[in-house]
DNA sequence: TTTTTATGACTACGGTTGTAAACTATAAAA
DNA sequence: TTTTATAGTTTACAACCGTAGTCATAAAAA
């Protein structure tokens, strides 16, 4: 598991601080009242929380503080992504895939790239990728 | 987020139920120990909590117990992709699919059947993937 | 300067998770 | 039938999580 490890409250913030930042905690709380019931100590605590792990700096501005994120949204989401990876067989990740893009609506634009990758893979992909999972773990013949 | 909660040493447990069973504790605990340094007693724990959530039968079997998955891996899977897309704007997840095939080994046939989606999602395509993100939580303008 | 107020820090509390020892019931073996 | 090994259950406990009240302090207002 990574170290980086955000809770999907934690999560909430740090959306927040990632679209605007510098911010303060009123600030924050103002904007996840649309989306969320929470108290003003509640997004504190967060905040405190997300401040202690390292993912968010502080600069005191005169009676406030103000926040500003320490790791990358980009960053953050590829660790999600690869604890997500993490818990399947490499050979389910194909399929995976194509459940992510069904259900997704994707650009023109997206897909275009999408495409031009995977005809570049498609040169050096295997004809059934290794299975990496320890025995009894998965369907593969190991 | 999915009521279907399971949690990271749960999955490693549910792994091995969903390629093997009915199987008992005993032999989950003898699979799991290549990879994890568990007592029986965690083994326990574990299976226990995951019967008590309602991802386990149990049956019992003269002495012993015999357990079978009560939800599917696909499913599982599906849920979990599900918790990951919810926590970025939609019009980052072509990104994201970016990131994963980039970061991961596809076999041919995977990447024709990727392919092809992607040809028929271009015809009914956006282009622009409308976010619906709380304002505040992403950059796209609202 | 004193009072008000806003802000971060501390404390709290029930739930979940990871990890496991101790307990109990019971089937199988002696 | 008595013993024993084994299976599940109960209890434990620290860390993390969601949610939030309270407190001390410092800035702003009076």
């Amino acid at each position: 598991m990574h170290e980086h490890q955000i809770s999907p409250a934690e999560w909430e913030i740090m959306r927040v601080i990632w679209t605007t930042h510098p911010i303060t905690s009123k600030e924050i709380n103002a904007i996840l009242k649309e989306k969320k019931e929470w108290k003003l100590a509640t997004t504190k605590t967060l905040i405190g929380r997300l401040v202690k792990k390292g993912m968010l700096s502080t600069e005191k501005k005169g009676r406030k503080y103000e926040y500003r994120p320490l790791v990358s949204e980009k960053e953050s989401i590829d660790e999600s992504i690869d604890d997500l990876l993490d818990q399947m067989c490499d050979t389910k990740v194909g399929r995976s895939i194509e459940t992510i893009l069904e259900k997704s609506v994707i650009s023109k634009s997206d897909l275009e790239r999408l495409a031009t990758l995977i005809e570049k893979k498609k040169a050096v992909a295997p004809e059934i990728v290794k299975c990496t999972c320890t025995p009894g773990q998965c369907s593969c013949v190991h």
